[in-house]
DNA sequence: ACATAAAATGTAAGCGCTTACATTTATATC
DNA sequence: GATATAAATGTAAGCGCTTACATTTTATGT
């Protein structure tokens, strides 16, 4: 491989004027550009990113942690994320947490030592002082799907509570009344707030809300049935189901059908996040977009902004939830 | 952040020493080695690796290019690939190359020169040619789901004809007769083999295969839909479809659907690939595993083995499908 | 034509490590 | 205890770039 030393020689001018083309910033007359551009494509050079790296301390690497590198949540957000990098010739190292404090820490040490320039991160299990801890050190971070008050700038969240109340205004406007929901972790902020939005949507509608119609599940599929079966069992019931993410409504579902339901017809169910493959499962699941490729691709904008002083598309911090309706909810018949 | 340099002073002892025990390979006394460690941790210490890679002229990174970053079929592979290197602090950096020629090879160039250590691809567009070519290059890399006779030693592959046999068989021994067939692209392998193997199957049940009862797909959802209407509005009748992949599988469903066909009562159809979501359509789609998680692992074995010379578990190359029995074929009531 | 400022180019010192080779120190052999 | 051998440590030259600063060239004004 020609180093640059090579194509300063082939082209008859110094390191210095080489470089100085590559970076094609500081001056330099168009003859020896010329010279220097030929010198390169007839040596086939091609710069040594590490090299660069060393020599100017930015390594041009963003890490990108996320839960989990499967499911239908993450993807779409890896892939907005990369988008927007590869267009600034920025390589994205990713890594998985797992939903694990050990694990999550273990993969933000990870990125670091890897010499990231900033850090994108969806993290669940780690604290917020730690992640304030962090925002002191040199490498900047930016957090998706995390509210952390004294990083409010650094966190690109979606509105969980509007989504919330939307889910359950939809519900409510098909003249739905008894109304059971599955919430996710409540320790968690955005389960947290979807449950809020949910109570809201009742209020408005003067349904008081039924404790024995909540059960709070982890946001995995075998909650929802393991929900759902709870629910059914108990002694409330209700003609319709809405579930704090696509995962829970698709677990309450199978659960539900298993219990001889027939749906819609029997069960109105509702999901959250508009992952997929909502549109595949029987009956085609109504839920709330979660714009998660937009919030990757933003993360993605913060960094190239604040990292490398590009000018990108205004930053945006919040974004806003939308109801998708599908057929898995139908109109109460009283 | 310290230097190696700080830390020799402190320790008093040379560079070479601090990187030795850093490299801990050659020959340090246990005393100076002592003396080594206590100085790092009470600098917090941690070594550069833009350097390291410099010197040692190894970034201990490698390169993983996939058609997507989403989808069902990626993301269990991502997961996979990352874990194996995640545990040897080797790190992954991504690219996603679109099923698309041009971006595939602009993806492996940027992954070379950030001086990637070695590669995993999963190219669909390139020409074999372009991947005998890279071969000769310096930078090694692994085939996963993708067969040249060239370069057999580095191709992950499955073996596509009999998982394209085992679903046809499954459905012939349910008593279907007349059964169609949603191929991929037909100038992919793969999707080659998965006909071939159902054509197989046919011909060992005695059934010659009917032309009108098979349509090229593309391996996406739509072309599972249109696949059906063709099919269905064609004259030969069909009680089961076979589709190439679970995309399509579940476009056909929907659009059986829409042609009011009970489902798996007046159809039954049949999958490839075991993606995730399959339990979650209705009726659960049977279909054939693709142990693409697995495959994933062993790319990032045949990297760590190949490229750092670390022992790992006999590399394997071609790996065996399985018979995912669930709810979408019935035994047809001749 | 000459002084002066601006633009273009060159020089050389790092960036933080690795590693071949040289040197010193410890261990074994008789 | 002298010698041979092995183990431990040190020295210093890079790896391929960037960049502050120095120097040379070119343009500008009078």
């Amino acid at each position: 491989m020609a180093t640059i030393y090579e194509v300063s020689k082939l082209a008859g001018v110094s390191l210095a004027t080489v470089s100085r083309v590559m970076n094609n910033n500081t001056n330099v007359s168009d003859a020896t550009r010329k010279k220097v551009t030929v010198a390169m494509t007839q040596l086939g050079y091609r710069p040594n990113s590490i090299a660069q790296s060393l020599a100017s301390n930015c390594s041009n690497s963003v890490g990108l942690l996320v839960s989990e590198l499967q499911g239908p949540f993450y993807g779409p957000m890896m892939s907005g994320i990369e988008t927007a990098f590869r267009k600034q010739s920025k390589h994205v190292i990713i890594a998985a947490g797992h939903s694990d404090e050990e694990r999550e820490q273990q993969a933000i040490e990870f990125l670091i030592s890897r010499n990231c320039d900033g850090l994108i991160l969806h993290v669940e299990a780690i604290s917020d002082d730690y992640l304030i801890e962090l925002s002191k050190g040199k490498t900047p971070f930016v957090l998706i799907n995390r509210y952390i008050r004294e990083l409010a700038s650094r966190c690109i969240i979606l509105n969980n509570v509007k989504g919330g109340y939307l889910a359950t205004k939809h519900v409510l406007e098909q003249g739905h009344t008894n109304i059971a929901y599955i919430s996710g972790p409540l320790w968690k902020q955005d389960a947290q707030d979807r449950l809020a939005g949910h109570k809201q949507a009742l209020a408005e509608h003067n349904i008081s809300f039924n404790e024995q119609l909540l059960y709070q599940g982890d946001f995995m599929e075998d909650s929802g049935t393991a929900g759902f079966q709870h629910l059914y069992n108990g002694n409330s019931k209700f003609t319709a189901l809405i579930c704090a993410n696509d995962e829970m409504a698709t677990g309450a579902m199978a659960s539900a059908r298993e219990s001889s339901l027939i749906l819609p017809e029997q069960l109105s169910i509702m999901g959250y996040d508009n992952v997929f493959f909502t549109r595949h499962v029987y009956p085609p699941l109504s839920t709330v977009n979660y714009p998660i490729n937009e919030m990757g691709q933003m993360a993605a904008n913060w960094i190239l902004s604040e990292v490398y002083k590009k000018t990108t598309p205004a930053l945006q911090t919040l974004f806003e939830p939308e109801l998708v309706v599908r057929q898995s909810i139908i109109t109460n018949p009283q």
